[in-house]
RNA sequence: GCCCCCGUAGCUCAGCUGGAUAGAGCAACGGAUUUCUAAUCCGUUGGUCGGGCGUUCGAAUCGCCCCGGGGGUGCCA
């Protein structure tokens, strides 16, 4: 739990709580219901406890609000309370005194920004990532991992065992294509797969999707429209060669699947140049994903047939046409009424399959309490099917709490362009993600090199690359992820309003003020400890957006909405603004400059650690 | 058909377990710079919170019914 000693919520509700039993013996516990003001002109924070408790007593509210004040004390706390405090149906204004504020602050001002260790930490997975072999990455990847790593950072951050899981699409009838087509290609020796590249993949991937698709419409409209015997016979060409191809993917998938050596090394070899591809776009990216964290469907492969038998002989699973499924109607498993197929009638797999021996692994395994799926919004029905089969079979039961892990979906909706609909280029094709940052970075670049001239050319590189960085990062998690969200480059690059370059300006122009202060103050000014003197309304206004931060992280830990943490950071950087704005650091003088050095000194801290819990890298200049 | 999600200012979006006169940013307009980065700050203009009914002292928030948009829906992943 929180530490008591900085939050003033904490604080004002303790308080308020003994006030109330005063007032109030025969009400019993009654929540003090403390919140920051919203109008900064009435006062700090409010209490809107007197209108449920006079509704409970059957009194007037003001009343309940007057009798409230009159046994509480907080005469130590904030500025002295009276009748217009008073105010509306019975709202109970606060204004924290500036020496409460200051000591607040220092309690808060320790190593971990007030955030202490949970009790008991969780283990908790999330599934963040999800490429799939032979696919070029495309903006449409690009959701999961950004906002599954802001996840899993936050509840890092709150002191969980945090496990990130990369659920590669590695395995089934379509990488088997693939490999196929890269075997004919190596076999006709117009491939050398010492030299594939993931656009070969790319190119390969549809091909072989499109050389196993059978045109049956087309031959039913040659012959209902007698087209000729030329185009019938050509349809019927295009038929007989899909049907092939497909019978040979077929026999591909068995070889993968009985370890044959020759196409175990080309389907290694394409896993290879699409997992280089997909962990150097993570590390540009600052995305926490590396090589450990890869969890693909093929790991899964040999637990399926198995599992499946489980499932068979404890009834969980039953025939359906042919089919196996697990049934989902009852309330205990999410009152689906669609069954989650776990095997099709002619013996394979599907994916749902994979997904529940994931749950399965998850849970029993690596012993999660809490699995969270950072995927599109789309998959929700196909999550809560395998969440529902995954119960039913006790598979989601932790082995040691004896409960049933806490299965989450962080759903995110799509990246549309400017015309409302899925971003895609002008010729309609996906936007290819490494041409995005390529982008970001060149406009990131013209505008540094525009602001600051006098920085070194490498200088310019470094930052735009940061920048570009911070801009795509914080363009996605400063949305609620539900949502689909417009993409726009310009306003994402831009440093005005909530984007990434504004916030990182923030923390680089008070690392500028501690640089300046290095050279020109003495280097030994105690300012790390020296009392807060918040005199002016800037200084409050900051100081109290400070001890929000706790309060920031928790919220996203609970409701895995980065957005909430980037909405708190964005205000914090806002407070930063006007004060800098207001108060002169380094040409004021001796305690007071002491006072505000130490106040941007927390901010930064403050922003720097808020960004990196998101993901987002920060500047010593720009 | 059934299920899920979304609808807040001209645009892009916040709005916490229901709380006061619904907030930012952009755009528009008006100010502030011999100044620690003006890449900023201060102010003005702008909204029947998709519509209705209900619960409540109090609803953008909760419930029900509509309207509009998107998505999903047994043998692809």
């Amino acid at each position: 739990m929180s530490s008591p000693t900085f939050d003033p919520i904490q604080v004002l509700a303790d308080r308020f709580r003994s006030a109330i039993a005063r007032a109030y013996p025969e009400a019993g516990d009654s929540d003090p219901l403390i919140t920051a003001s919203r109008q900064t002109n009435l006062g700090d924070f409010q209490s809107n406890a007197a209108m449920p408790l006079a509704k409970k007593l059957g009194v007037k509210p003001r009343d309940a609000a007057a009798a409230i004040l009159k046994h509480l004390d907080l005469a130590d706390l904030a500025e002295p309370l009276s009748e217009a405090s008073i105010a509306g149906p019975g709202f109970i204004n606060i204004r924290l005194r500036a020496d409460t504020l200051a000591e607040l602050v220092a309690a808060f001002d320790t190593p971990d920004l007030g955030i202490d260790k949970p009790a008991r930490p969780q283990t908790i997975v999330v599934d963040l990532m999800g490429v799939n072999l032979a696919k070029q990455m495309h903006v449409g990847h690009i959701r999961s991992p950004f906002i599954g790593d802001a996840i899993a950072r936050t509840l890092e951050r709150l002191g969980h065992t945090v496990i990130r899981q990369n659920h590669v699409g590695d395995w089934g009838l379509n990488i088997a294509m693939t490999v196929m087509r890269i075997m004919d290609e190596v076999a006709a020796g117009t491939r050398s797969l010492d030299s594939l590249t993931l656009d070969d993949l790319d190119t390969a991937y549809r091909l072989a999707q499109a050389s196993c698709q059978r045109d049956l419409a087309g031959l039913q409209a040659c012959r209902t429209y007698g087209l000729g015997p030329k185009a019938e016979a050509e349809c019927q060409a295009q038929v007989d060669g899909a049907t092939e191809a497909f019978t040979r993917a077929r026999q591909v998938l068995v070889q993968l699947q009985g370890h044959e050596p020759r196409a175990l090394a080309v389907w290694q070899r394409i896993a290879d140049v699409t997992m280089a591809e997909c962990l150097a776009v993570c590390k540009r990216l600052h995305i926490n994903v590396t090589a450990e964290h890869s969890a693909g469907e093929s790991t899964y492969a040999a637990e399926l047939a198995p599992m499946v038998e489980d499932l068979l002989k404890r009834g969980i699973a039953e025939e359906s046409d042919g089919a196996l499924v697990v049934r989902l109607d009852d309330p205990r498993y999410g009152a689906i009424k669609e069954p989650c197929l776990i095997r099709k009638s002619d013996g394979g797999f599907l994916y749902a399959t994979t997904d529940v021996c994931a749950v399965r692994r998850r849970v029993q395994k690596i012993g999660a309490e809490r699995i969270i799926y950072a995927i599109d919004a789309r998959q929700n029905l196909h999550l809560r099917q395998v969440w529902g089969a995954a119960r039913r079979a006790g598979y989601a039961r932790h082995p040691v709490t004896g409960e049933d892990a806490m299965l989450e979906h962080a759903a995110f909706g799509a990246i549309l362009g400017d015309d409302g609909r899925p971003f895609k280029t002008r010729t309609g094709d996906p936007v290819k993600l490494s041409d995005l940052i390529e982008q970001a970075v060149t406009a990131a670049a013209a505008i540094v090199r525009e602001k600051s001239p006098d920085l070194s050319p490498a200088e310019h590189a470094t930052i735009a690359e940061t920048v570009a960085v911070a801009a795509l990062k914080h363009a996605d998690l400063c949305q609620e992820r539900v949502k689909d969200y417009v993409f726009s480059f310009g306003r994402m690059i831009s440093f005005e309003g909530n984007t990434g370059p504004y916030m990182l300006m923030a923390v680089a122009r008070i690392k500028n003020i501690f640089r300046k202060a290095a050279n020109e103050i003495d280097p030994d000014l105690p300012w790390p400890s020296s009392p807060l003197d918040l005199r002016e309304p800037q200084e409050k206004q900051l100081a109290l957006a400070l001890l929000r931060y706790p309060g920031a992280v928790r919220a996203v830990g609970q409701s895995l909405e980065p957005h909430r943490l980037s909405q708190y950071l964005f205000e914090l950087a806002g407070a930063f603004s006007s004060f800098y704005d207001a108060c002169p650091v380094l040409k004021s003088e001796g305690g007071t400059r002491l006072s505000r050095l130490r106040l941007c000194s927390l901010t930064e801290r403050v922003l720097t650690d808020g960004l990196s819990v998101l993901g987002i890298p920060t500047l010593e200049r720009m």
